[in-house]
RNA sequence: GGAGGAGUUCCCGAGUGGCCAAAGGGGGCAGACUGUAAAUCUGUUGUCAGUGACUUCGAUGGUUCGAAUCCAUCCUCCUCCA
C-alpha cells in the first residue's frame, strides 16, 4: 500500500488541487511540503495534532516537512472557521508561544541533519514595505474572487474587518517565498485552509508561472458534527502542564463508541488491518478500542511509560476505586484552620468544584465521596493527620478524582 | 458623514419601574439506568453564609423610597443611505 492509499483509507485526504502530481510526489519521499501553525495559544492542542500527525507520515516516507510558525500572520488573524473577530495579540506573546510550539514540536518532527525545517514568517512578513506589498502581491488577487472564497462568505453577514481580510494574502505570500526560497511545491492543512492554500498557489502561478500544490486533510469530528479536542473546560492541550497525561488519556478513554474507529484511524499508526478487526466489534467490547486508543495516543503525546501510568490509574480507579497516580493535589499546613479542612474547601482547593457553593451542591445530590464513602455533611473535617501520608481520595460523579495530600 | 436598530447571567433568548438572581431552550454538572458509551428520565446550574447578605443585565453618571427596565453621556455591533 502506497502513502497515499493509507492517507486516504484513514480518510485523511480531504482536498487535493492534482491528484496524480501529488501521488508521485510523496510516494516517492520527493516533496518538500510545509504546513503553518499561528502560535495564537500558548500550547499545541489535539487540532494541530491532525497536522502534525500528517507531517510524521510524510516525513517517514521521506518527504522534508517545513513547520512554518505563523509569528507574522498571528499578527493578523485568520478568518477561517471563526464567527467572530480574533482579539489581537501583542508580538512579545505571540513569540513566547511560537517558542512553546517549537519545543512541543521537536518532540514528533526529527529536525536532526536537515531531515525537517523549522522557520518563522514574522521573518519576512514583518519589515514588509505596504506600497511594495501592494504592487507585488495585492495586484495578483482580485477582491471578487477572495469574497467568494468559503472562510469570508460565512463572515460577509457578522462582519470582516479589513485586517483579517488580509490574511490570505499573507498566506498565499508565505508559500511563494517557501517555493523560492526552499524549493517547497505543497502546501498541507486543515480542511479550512483550503482556500488559503489556494491563494498560494495561485499566487506562485501567476508570479513565477510555476505549478504548486496544495493538500488538506479532514477536521476532526465527532459523529454528530462537532469538533473533537474540545471540553467544557477548553482545548485538549498537548502541554502536560495544561493537560495532565491522566487527562488527556481519560478524554480518549471516554469518547462515543462512534467515534473510536475514526479516531483509530486517523490519529493513531494502528495498522489498519487490525482497526478493520476492531470494526466488527459491538457493545461493551468497544471499550477494548478505547482502551487502545487513549493508551497509543498519550504514548505519542507524552511517553510509554506516561500512558502506562494512566492506564493503570484508570483501570484501578474504575474498578477499585483505588489507584497512585490520578491527579494530586498539595496542601501545605498553612491551609489548614485549627490542624483540620472542611470538605467545602477541600473540594475547591482540589478543584473538583470551582465554587463552595457547587460544592455544597454536589454534595447535597450525593455526588461526592471521599475515600470510598458518600459524603452527607457540609460540615465534614479532615485533620492533618488524615491528610498525610496517602492523604485523602476525592471523587466527584463517576469519572472526576483527585487525591489531596498535606506536604 | 446621515437615518434607524441592538447590546441580558456559559450560549441562544424572554423580560420595559417593585412579585427579578432574572421565563424558556441549549450546554454543563449530579442522580437513576449502563459498558468509564449513547439514548432516556429526574434534580441542579451567580457568590458567600444553614432561612439571610452581597455582586450581576455593554460602561459611567443621574432620576426614584426602589431600575435590567426611565434620563444623559460614552463604547461596541448590525441594517439602510453616501
Amino acid at each position: 500500500m502506497t502513502l497515499y492509499e493509507e492517507l486516504q483509507a484513514r480518510g485523511l485526504i480531504a482536498q487535493v488541487t492534482d491528484e496524480e502530481q501529488i501521488k508521485e510526489l510523496i510516494n516517492n519521499g520527493k516533496a518538500n511540503f510545509y504546513i503553518g501553525f499561528d502560535p495564537t495559544a500558548d500550547s499545541l492542542h489535539v487540532g494541530h495534532f491532525m497536522a502534525l500527525s500528517l507531517m510524521r507520515r510524510l516525513q517517514f516516507a521521506g518527504n522534508k516537512p517545513i513547520v512554518l510558525l505563523g509569528g507574522g500572520t498571528a499578527m493578523i488573524g485568520d478568518p477561517s472557521g471563526r464567527t467572530d473577530m480574533r482579539n489581537m495579540m501583542t508580538f512579545e506573546t505571540i513569540q513566547q508561544n511560537a517558542e512553546n510550539f517549537k519545543k512541543q514540536m521537536s518532540k514528533f518532527i526529527d529536525f536532526s541533519e536537515d531531515k525537517a525545517l523549522m522557520v518563522n514568517n514574522a521573518d519576512w512578513l514583518m519589515d514588509m514595505n505596504y506600497v511594495q506589498m501592494l504592487r507585488e502581491v495585492g495586484a495578483h488577487f482580485s477582491v471578487n474572487n477572495m469574497l467568494r472564497a468559503e472562510c469570508y462568505k460565512q463572515r460577509m453577514e457578522r462582519g470582516l474587518s479589513f485586517l483579517e481580510f488580509n490574511y490570505m494574502i499573507m498566506q498565499s505570500y508565505d508559500f511563494y517565498h517557501l517555493y523560492k526560497e526552499y524549493g517547497c511545491v505543497m502546501q498541507c492543512g486543515g480542511d479550512d485552509q483550503w482556500s488559503n492554500i489556494l491563494g498560494g498557489t495561485e499566487l506562485i502561478r501567476r508570479k513565477l508561472g510555476k505549478d504548486a500544490y496544495g493538500m488538506t486533510i479532514t477536521l476532526l469530528l465527532t459523529s454528530d458534527g462537532r469538533k473533537m479536542g474540545k471540553t467544557q473546560a477548553g482545548a485538549v492541550w498537548l502541554d502536560p502542564n495544561k493537560t495532565s497525561p491522566f487527562e488527556f488519556y481519560q478524554y480518549w478513554r471516554n469518547v462515543e463508541d462512534a467515534d473510536v474507529i475514526n479516531c483509530l484511524k486517523k490519529l493513531t499508526s494502528v495498522p489498519l488491518e487490525e482497526i478493520a478487526e476492531m470494526e466488527k466489534w459491538q457493545g461493551s467490547q468497544l471499550n477494548q478500542a478505547k482502551e487502545l486508543l487513549a493508551f497509543e495516543l498519550t504514548k505519542l503525546i507524552h511517553s510509554e511509560e506516561e500512558a502506562i501510568k494512566a492506564r493503570d490509574t484508570a483501570r484501578a480507579l474504575f474498578s477499585r476505586g483505588d489507584a497512585s497516580n490520578m491527579p494530586t493535589t498539595e496542601l501545605s499546613a498553612g491551609d489548614l484552620a485549627d490542624g483540620a479542612i472542611d470538605i467545602l474547601t477541600l473540594l475547591q482547593k482540589s478543584g473538583l468544584c470551582p465554587s463552595k457553593s457547587e460544592a455544597r451542591r454536589a454534595i447535597t445530590q450525593g455526588g461526592i465521596e471521599a475515600n470510598g464513602e458518600k459524603v452527607t455533611e457540609f460540615g465534614l473535617t479532615f485533620t492533618a493527620q488524615e491528610l498525610s501520608g496517602e492523604g485523602v481520595v476525592l471523587k466527584r460523579g463517576k469519572k472526576n478524582f483527585n487525591r489531596v495530600v498535606l506536604k
